[in-house]
DNA sequence: CGGCAGATACGCT
DNA sequence: GCGTATCTGCCGT
């Protein structure tokens, strides 16, 4: 999974959809499987790594496999898996997940029981597993956090489109999420 | 159900 | 100061 997660991050991004994030906490475990993501690159104004390294962007220029949460609006967090080489900065957005186990736990983190709403969004899904700020720069095949290699999605079942909530550099079409998925945040 | 405003901290100019 | 890789509730249709 190692040399996957190493690849550019418009190239890892559909190659995660399906993978498996899973959350170990309060004895729980909680898992979701990835049905949408974006990519993020140094090249692209629409990045934060695209300044350059900066306290908040550095876990982006570091090795692949390893987190890169960020906090914005005032009250969210959004978690990214850290791609490409090392000094290279790049990273995929996590924006949805299906619940797969530990379902009884992110209604009770999220503070609400409709399945759908659940982790349907970027910030819904660092609310539903408890993901702030602490795992940045946390190793990604290690409890509490890992994430892990699922059942590949077929090409002809990625649906590939523009990326959402940003103003710069909006044509790239890096947006990737399974088809016809009930979990994706927005068609 | 679609559109919009408000919440609210923080990194960067 | 300003803009933000968002979410929610409230409004009108």
């Amino acid at each position: 999974m190692d040399n996957i997660l190493s690849e550019e991050a418009a190239k890892v991004a559909p190659k995660i959809l399906g993978w498996k994030l899973i959350r170990y906490h309060d004895g729980a475990r909680l898992v979701g499987r990835i049905v949408e993501t974006e990519a993020y690159d140094q090249s692209d104004a629409a990045s934060h790594s695209y300044r350059g390294v900066t306290p908040r962007t550095k876990v982006m220029f570091g090795p692949s496999g390893f987190a890169y949460v960020y906090f914005t609006y005032g009250m969210h967090y959004c978690f990214n898996v850290v791609t490409g080489q090392e000094g290279h900065g790049s990273a995929v957005l996590i924006r949805a997940l299906e619940p797969l186990e530990g379902i009884d736990s992110m209604e009770a983190n999220r503070g609400r029981t409709d399945q759908a709403q659940l982790t349907n969004g970027p910030a819904k899904l660092c609310q539903a597993l408890k993901i702030n700020r602490d795992f940045n720069g946390h190793n990604l095949s290690k409890k509490p956090l890992v994430i892990a290699p699922g059942v590949p999605i077929d090409k002809a079942a990625i649906v590939r489109t523009t990326r959402i909530g940003i103003s710069k550099d909006s044509h790239r079409l890096w947006r990737f999420y399974i088809k016809d998925n009930h979990f994706v945040s927005k068609l």
